[in-house]
DNA sequence: TTGTGTTTTATTGCCTCC
DNA sequence: GGAGGCAATAAAACACAA
């Protein structure tokens, strides 16, 4: 009898198997583009939902199952980070200023659907009043972005986890931001992040102090050079003046990445490389879809229509959100990066948690990927991004480009940054001429921000990113790559990686080379 | 290579709202 | 009552250590 219910069982798991075949893990791609999907729309109407998996490849049931553990991740998260929350020390939390309560993961509690249910959003989306409600959104955001130095810091945060929260809200993602705004777990933390998902809780603390003192200084040099009538600092990105990127990238120290152990290509090419060798990889995974990276390239063509622009202002905002990722342990997502990304921002995941092994089939290859578009897209002021019709996709998105440009945009021009950072550009054709007659005053705040360079000149060149991941890796013990990669032109920081404390470059970089979007990139260059 | 732990995916039942 | 979401559960996939 029992035999008989066992083979009745049987049959069933049989038939249940047959019916699911395997469970099916969803590409990264896909993941990607759920993740991105999921920051804009946490509860998207069928028709959405519906939309989007055809998109990528999925059914609508797949899209609604996937959104719904989504959410209970987050959910899960939040409630993580509330009871993680009491164990650290509010210490780290001084230097918030706004009086925002503030986790170090980054969740904003307050900000955490505080002001906007999500479905609220996602009604007004539906309901036609998609920019009244993200105006308001943004609206209260920008409110917080335009409190003084100290409160914008935090606010941002608040930004991004309010609506990146999902991307790494909380410890139980903390690693992955952490990794992603410039916080690389020392390598021998065995036991604390060697999965990559282990919670240096710790590390936090440190990173924490580090960062505050490192930003009340910036800060407190700054005075009012530090933007209050605008924008955050070094996070709204205007494109550089023409011919900034005709420069040809010649600088050997470009051309060579430290990447985990070996001696690469610049990740941008290996980027180009990757991610293309896994379009047939996907394809052949999932057989229904052309290949999410196909769809992602079809829609780079599109031109930017108003819901472009909305989801063009939510870049925007992602970029605003990664200021306050200085006085934060860490912040919502990346953004992409998920984004971010990141995004986004994942690629530190694969590389510090995953490390060396780099045993991720995919996983690796693709988040590096994205982290490269992650960083084109946000140097490019997000508009690359943008110029997608579903953002959503867009970590894949012009990964060729991008990557390539992202290459040259950092060779010689460094120091048009600055300029961004201190003047507020209103036009994105700004002659080079015009900015050029104020290097004056760039060099003014130059020789401000050189008193700090120590904590932030590791944010120098586009490699410093993986120089740091390498030394999150490696226990700071290749920081002598650090001058090798070093840029002509930039005198000042090529070196002092390796003397200064590596806790706060090391804090301080990822996320801001990792995401393309620090402000202390325009401070010190 | 294997065991273990974690994450992800799929399913199911219950609850709430319209 | 139906739709949608949440929560619990199981199982596959994965990563890592021994």
């Amino acid at each position: 009898m029992e035999e008989e219910s066992c083979e009745v069982r049987s049959e069933e798991n049989k038939a249940l198997t047959d019916k699911n075949k395997k469970r099916k893990l969803k590409t990264p791609d896909q993941v990607k583009a759920l993740e991105k999907f999921y920051n804009e729309h946490k509860y998207p109407s069928e028709e959405l939902k519906l939309q989007f998996a055809e998109k990528i490849g999925l059914t609508e049931k797949q899209v609604s199952g996937w959104f719904c553990h989504r959410r209970l991740k987050d959910k899960k998260r939040d409630e993580a980070c509330a009871n993680g929350r009491q164990d650290r020390s509010s210490a780290i939390m001084q230097d918030r200023g706004s009086g925002l309560k503030q986790d170090s993961c980054g969740s904003t509690k307050q900000g955490d659907y505080r002001y906007v249910d999500p479905r609220e959003v996602e009604s007004h989306r539906l309901y036609g009043n998609d920019h009244q409600a993200l105006d308001a959104n943004y609206g209260h955001i920008s409110h917080y972005s335009g409190m003084d130095d100290s409160s914008s810091e935090s606010s941002s945060a608040l930004q991004d986890s309010h609506f990146l929260q999902s991307e790494v809200p909380c410890d139980a993602e903390s690693s992955r931001y952490l990794a992603q705004n410039g916080i690389i777990f020392p390598p021998n933390a065995k036991g604390v992040g060697n999965r990559g998902y282990g919670r240096p809780s710790g590390y936090l603390k440190v990173k924490g102090e580090v960062e505050n003192a490192a930003i009340t200084a910036v800060k407190r040099q700054l005075g009012r050079h530090y933007r209050e009538d605008g924008p955050p600092l070094g996070v709204e990105f205007q494109p550089l003046p023409p011919g900034a990127f005709e420069v040809p990238a010649t600088n050997p120290a470009h051309e060579s990445y430290f990447i985990g152990d070996h001696l690469s290509q610049s990740p941008d090419i290996n980027g180009v490389h990757r991610q293309a060798s896994l379009i047939p990889r996907y394809e052949a995974y999932n057989p229904k879809m052309t290949s999410p990276d196909s769809y992602v390239d079809r829609m780079n063509f599109r031109s930017m229509d108003s819901s472009d622009q909305e989801k063009y202002s939510h870049h925007k905002l992602k970029q605003k959100s990664s200021l306050p990722n200085y006085g934060q342990p860490f912040t919502g997502r990346n953004s992409p990066l998920d984004l971010n990304d990141d995004s986004t921002g994942e690629t530190s995941v694969y590389h510090t948690s995953r490390k060396h092994g780099m045993k991720s089939k995919h996983g690796s290859e693709e988040m590096r990927a994205a982290s490269v578009s992650n960083h084109s897209a946000l140097l490019y002021g997000g508009k690359i991004s943008s110029g997608s019709a579903e953002p959503w996709l867009d970590d894949n998105d012009h990964i060729t480009s991008k990557v390539v440009r992202r290459r040259e945009q950092f060779e010689p021009k460094s120091s048009n940054l600055i300029h961004r950072a201190s003047e507020t550009f209103d036009t994105e054709d700004m002659a080079l001429s015009k900015w050029v007659t104020k290097k004056e005053k760039s060099a003014a705040e130059r020789r401000i921000m050189k008193e700090h360079s120590d904590v932030v000149r590791m944010n120098v060149s586009p490699t410093s990113d993986i120089r740091v991941e390498k030394r999150g890796r490696d226990e700071f013990s290749q920081l002598d790559h650090a001058p090798k990669t070093s840029v002509p032109g930039l005198p000042t920081w090529t070196n002092h990686a390796k003397g200064g404390p590596p806790e706060i470059p090391s804090s301080f970089s990822e996320d801001e080379t990792g995401n393309g979007h620090s402000p202390m990139i325009w401070f010190l260059h």
